[in-house]
DNA sequence: GCCAACGTTGGC
DNA sequence: GCCAACGTTGGC
């Protein structure tokens, strides 16, 4: 019974909220991906990280924001379809996202993948989302977040999506 | 285990 | 490109 209910509650979909800088990789990018999936990787933060291996779970949705870019905002939806595994760009010399202190045996950092679902018809900018009531608790609107990684509720992510146009 | 120095994020 | 806020590092 109990390994029931943590099965079912596990089972529970989830909602994020992922930023990327579009001139490193947009939700175009993603589309245009083999299977337009694509692995999330180079996340150097460990609460970012701890998400993913810890509470995020398969065809949880996630909200695609672009940051640090002419129009900063929501952009799309995606999903997750893989669970967490090791971020080999931590252990590639070569990579912008190389850690020293990850390694094969013994890896520190990890990703998911993510799958495109869909583009929004316009972008959710984040002054709309500041200026949306029923959005003011969303983390990305807090003062000094700056988690990449962040969990979403139903009703954030449905409203966003309305927003979006879907 | 404190905390100063440093690096990064990301909006503006 | 500025800089506030935050996370990490490393000496002590």
């Amino acid at each position: 019974m109990e390994l029931l209910k943590s099965h079912c509650s596990s089972m529970s979909k989830k909602y994020w909220l992922m930023k990327s800088e579009p001139s490193e990789f947009s939700i175009k990018d993603l589309k245009s991906s083999k299977d337009q999936t694509a692995g999330w990787d180079g996340v150097r933060n460990y609460q970012a990280r701890n998400f993913m291996m810890n509470d995020m779970s398969l065809e949880d949705e996630v909200l695609f924001y672009h940051s640090n870019c002419d129009e900063i905002g929501v952009v799309g939806v995606a999903k997750v379809v893989s669970a967490a595994y090791p971020d080999s760009s931590a252990w590639d010399k070569k990579s912008k996202y190389y850690d020293p202190k990850s390694s094969k045996e013994n890896p520190r950092w990890f990703r998911v993948d993510i799958k495109w679902v869909k583009d929004f018809s316009r972008t959710v900018t984040l002054q709309e989302i500041k200026d949306t009531e029923s959005l003011s608790e969303m983390k990305v609107v807090q003062r000094g977040q700056r988690l990449s990684i962040q969990p979403v509720n139903a009703s954030e992510f449905s409203t966003v999506c309305e927003l979006g146009g879907i």
